[in-house]
Formats: C-alpha cells, sequence, structure tokens
RNA sequence: GGAGUCGUACCCAAGUGGCCUAAGGGGACGGUCUGCAAAACCGUUUUUCACCGGUUCGAAUCCGGUCGACUCCUCCA
C-alpha cells in the first residue's frame, strides 16, 4: 500500500485512486517567461519521482502538466504586469517567440534531469476555449460578477474557500482594509477574465462573451485539469507557494463550476530549496539555472542525485559544497556500477538478501516517498559482499526505475575507451616503461597525460584511461 | 500580526516512543594493494540528537519553555 501526504488533510494517507489500477496527476507547470531556475526544477524532480514510485507500484499514471504561456502576471493582486509582455518589451521579441523559446528549454532541463515526459502537456494558449466555457459555467451558478470591465470569482459565493490553506478570513479581510480603489467585492476575490487591460499593446488576447480579452491565471489550471482528467481526479502536484493563493482559488473555481466535491483527492506540495540567504530566486543572489550547474562542472544527474538525498518535503539547502558531495557519490556509484557490468549481467531472478534490499527500498519510496533512506538501503547493499555483482546488478535496476539516474545506461567498465591514439600510445609507452622499471619516465608520461586532461589507473586487466575532473 | 516548518556527529542528511549504545553519502585519517600514485577494498572519525524542564518502565522522537534559523500570507516551484 502506497502512502502519501495530503496537503488537504495534513496527514499521511493511504493512497486509494478513484479509479482501480488508474492515477490520474496534473501538476502545475512553469511559466514561460524566463529560464527556470533549480529551485524550480527540485519541483518538477520530485513530482517525477512520485510518477515513477506509483507506477512501480503497479498504476498507471495519466500525467498532465501544463506551460503557462499567458496571463499570469507580476502581481497576485491581478495587478502588475503580464511577465511574458515584460520580458517581451525588454528583449523586443514577440511574446509568442518568448514563450517558445523558454518553453523549449524548459523541455530541455527535464530531459536532461530524466524526467520521464508528461503523457500531456498542455500550453494555456490552446485552451482558450476551455477556460471560458468554464467561465460561462461559473457565470451561470452565480459565482461571477463584472467590475470595470473584467470577469471576477466571488469567493463569498461558496461557503468553503481557504480550505487548503487553512486560510482565516476574517483575519486577512481585516488586514485588507488598505485595499481601497479595487473594483473587488471581496479583497480575495479574483480575476477570472480581463478586458479591460491597462496595456494598450497586450499581444495576446482572445475574443470572448465579455469582450477581448485574456484570461486569469487560476482558471487555466482547472480548465485544463478538468479537461484532460475530469471533474474528479487523484492528485494535483505543485510548489508549497501554489497553496494559499492559487490551488485555493482553482479548488473554488474548479468545484464552483462542477458542483462537485471534493475535486481532487490527494494534494501533494514540493517544499523550496534554499541558499545562502533564504529562498532560491530569480531576482535575488545568484540566478542558478541548469545550465549555470552545468558551467560548474556538474552533471545535470548529479543534481537529480542530490534532490534525492533530501526528503522532498523538508527545505533542501542548496551550496556548492553539498553539490560537490552528490557528485562524487553519483560518480561512485556509477563507476561501482561500470566495474561490475565489466564482470557480470544481471541475474534474472532476484532472491535472498537482494530481495530483502529491493524491498526495503521500496517500502521507503511507498511511504510517502522516503527517498533518502532508500538511497541508504541501495548504499548498504552495494557494500554487502554476500551479494553477488549479478544480483546487485538486478536490483539496482529495479530501483533506477524510481530514481532515474539512467544506471541501465551505464557502460561497462572499459567497454568504450576514453581518449584518442595519440594519448593510447602514450599509455602503452609508460607501460613499457615500467615493465623496465624506469619509473621516471612512466612518471613524467603519466604527468603529461594528466596535462592533457586524462587520469591513468592501472587496473588488475591493465591501464584505464579517466577524464579528469 | 496570522499560518507553518526546522535545529541530529567535521559537512550534507535519514530517523513513523522500545530492534537507536542514531541509516546512508561526502570529507579527513590509518591500513591492504602499488615502484610511487590513482582507483578499489577494510577500519577509524559517535554513548550523542540546540538548550532547560516535564510526561513515560523507556524520548532524537510526545508536552511546555528558552535561544536560533527559515518559509508562506506579499513576483518565482
Amino acid at each position: 500500500m502506497m502512502k502519501i501526504y495530503n496537503t488537504m488533510s495534513r496527514r499521511i494517507e493511504d493512497f486509494v485512486p478513484i479509479h482501480e489500477g488508474k492515477v490520474g496527476m496534473y501538476c502545475c507547470g512553469p511559466t514561460v517567461y524566463n529560464f527556470a531556475h533549480i529551485g524550480n526544477l527540485r519541483t518538477f524532480i520530485f513530482e517525477d519521482i512520485l510518477r515513477r514510485t506509483l507506477e512501480v507500484a503497479g498504476y498507471e499514471v495519466r500525467h498532465v502538466m501544463n506551460i503557462t504561456d499567458v496571463g499570469h502576471l507580476t502581481g497576485d493582486g491581478d495587478d502588475g504586469e503580464d511577465k511574458i509582455s515584460k520580458r517581451s518589451k525588454e528583449t523586443g521579441k514577440t511574446v509568442w517567440d518568448i514563450a517558445a523559446f523558454y518553453t523549449d528549454a524548459f523541455l530541455k532541463d527535464e530531459k536532461a534531469l530524466n524526467i520521464e515526459p508528461p503523457v500531456v502537456v498542455c500550453r494555456a494558449t490552446d485552451h482558450i476555449a476551455d477556460m471560458i466555457a468554464m467561465i460561462e459555467e461559473l457565470e451561470k451558478n452565480g459565482h461571477t460578477y463584472i467590475a470595470d470591465g473584467n470577469v471576477y470569482f466571488s469567493i463569498d459565493s461558496i461557503d468553503d474557500y481557504g480550505k487548503l490553506a487553512r486560510l482565516n478570513l476574517d483575519e486577512l479581510m481585516s488586514g485588507a482594509r488598505i485595499d481601497v480603489d479595487s473594483a473587488k467585492k471581496n479583497p480575495k476575490d479574483f480575476v477570472l477574465w480581463f478586458t479591460n487591460s491597462k496595456f494598450k499593446d497586450q499581444a495576446m488576447v482572445w475574443p470572448s462573451p465579455w469582450g477581448v480579452g485574456y484570461p486569469g491565471w487560476h482558471i487555466e489550471c482547472s480548465a485544463m485539469s478538468c479537461k484532460y482528467l475530469g471533474k474528479h481526479f487523484d492528485i494535483h502536484c505543485g510548489g508549497i507557494d501554489a497553496i494559499p493563493v492559487h490551488h485555493t482559488n482553482e479548488i473554488a473555481q474548479s468545484e464552483a463550476a462542477s458542483g462537485e466535491k471534493p475535486w481532487v483527492k490527494y494534494w501533494c506540495h514540493g517544499e523550496f530549496l534554499l541558499n545562502d540567504t533564504g529562498k532560491m530566486s530569480k531576482s535575488s543572489g545568484e540566478f542558478l539555472t541548469l545550465s549555470v550547474l552545468i558551467s560548474k562542472g556538474y552533471d545535470p544527474l548529479d543534481y537529480r542525485y542530490f534532490c534525492l538525498t533530501g526528503h522532498y518535503r523538508s527545505q533542501l539547502k542548496y551550496s556548492e559544497e553539498a553539490m560537490d558531495h552528490a557528485r562524487a557519490a553519483r560518480q561512485s556509484l556509477f563507476q561501482k556500477v561500470a566495474e561490475m557490468k565489466a564482470s557480470a549481467s544481471p541475474s534474472s531472478e532476484i532472491s535472498g538478501k537482494a530481495e530483502e534490499y529491493l524491498k526495503e527500498f521500496d517500502d521507503a519510496m511507498m511511504n510517502d516517498l522516503r527517498a533518502p533512506q532508500a538511497l541508504g538501503r541501495l548504499w548498504t547493499m552495494m557494500k554487502d559482499q554476500s551479494v553477488s555483482d549479478a544480483d546487485k546488478l538486478a536490483v539496482l535496476i529495479k530501483m533506477d526505475r524510481i530514481l532515474g539516474l539512467g544506471l541501465d545506461k551505464i557502460e561497462a567498465a572499459g567497454e568504450s575507451k576514453v581518449g584518442g591514439p595519440e594519448e593510447w600510445a602514450l599509455v602503452e609507452k609508460r607501460a613499457e616503461a615500467k615493465k623496465n622499471r624506469d619509473f621516471a619516465i612512466a612518471d613524467s608520461i603519466r604527468a603529461e597525460l594528466l596535462e592533457r586532461g586524462f587520469v591513468v589507473k592501472d587496473t588488475p586487466k591493465g591501464p584505464v584511461l579517466e577524464k579528469s575532473v
């Protein structure tokens, strides 16, 4: 039985899908106005681990992720500027080019991190009609009003607004008296459809029953998730910051539109990645993207491994020191796998001790995705000399269905030779010198190889070259 | 002001009241191996869980307090 923490109940619950054997899972995707930073990516890695664990548990997972390519403002109070428009003005490119460019960059990052592509990736701009249909439904059910040319959702038209975040509305309202010139009836009301754009050059606009305009941010996720997963589905994911506003508003809209509760059975949220100054951010501190990590000498999978060393509901602090540790561990694991592959092939049946390790690993993952514990079991097995290499390989490949480190793709040690013909000529010269016990020459050749960026290692099977780090 | 989280050995980090005299990784040190290295393997680095009280037969785990760090409500996953 898989267990998962549900933000709605604030408890770890047994996972029981709505439809036996199948899971509908919606994940809030990126707003494509800039590169994703590694804190953003942490959440997508968590969602990928969740999906993979569900799949190993035997479920068929319909994983849907949106791309927010319109309508997400810089301010949550329905003011501020459209982020993509802002970026467009800064760069002189069209909003469509900006969105396409950063969507592509995001999907490349996902691929580099070995994140399984969602079954459905949907763009907000392709679903304007679905959003309009949902707003019409809300209008019909009496949950909307028009003010200043915009269509608003009235939170007072429902009786359980804010249940996910456990918002205390009286407190919030008394603190919101400053909001004088808003057209809103309640300060927490939010826009479903804008026609009254503050920007005369707003590039992305569509006709609607309320006039030419564009959708509010929250309606896109409600409309698309319902379209692809139905009025009830199992899991909705995102970062913890989405709880108080975005997910709260999504619930309000979706349940008010369909008239049925609850909309989503399990709410799962990933914690933040922190840096020295606090939250990882695009505006303060170093803007850390995946490419920045690569330029610092890390493999994208080092970052994936790093994320696995902390629990998804705990804040994780980024530092280059911590990344170095993760890289060392990951490289060591890869090296060991490569060496085992050189002399063994995965056994077809796993038994005894190896089977126990696999079970402990799976148990840790099934219990609210305790990846750090699961990795602990992996390493303990690696050191256990009573388990054969063949069994270890077979178990590792199964573990990797969840870890997603690409252990199955690692080549056996010595199979593909590192270095060119010149380097290998030097290796042979060195072997010859060693044979003649001419160690001064042997050492000078080793130094020369290091200058060329290679490390020689003498193994029982002869010398091997590795790229120096 | 409101909501919530965290403080674990040199560093990162797991710990769901008793198999915890605290996983796992990294680093450092020692050993085996080696012409010397590197790699690999073995061992050490831990009676200790911010601090002070309490509950309990029993607490890193529960409760109260103190100190410290952080997140959300206020652009970002």
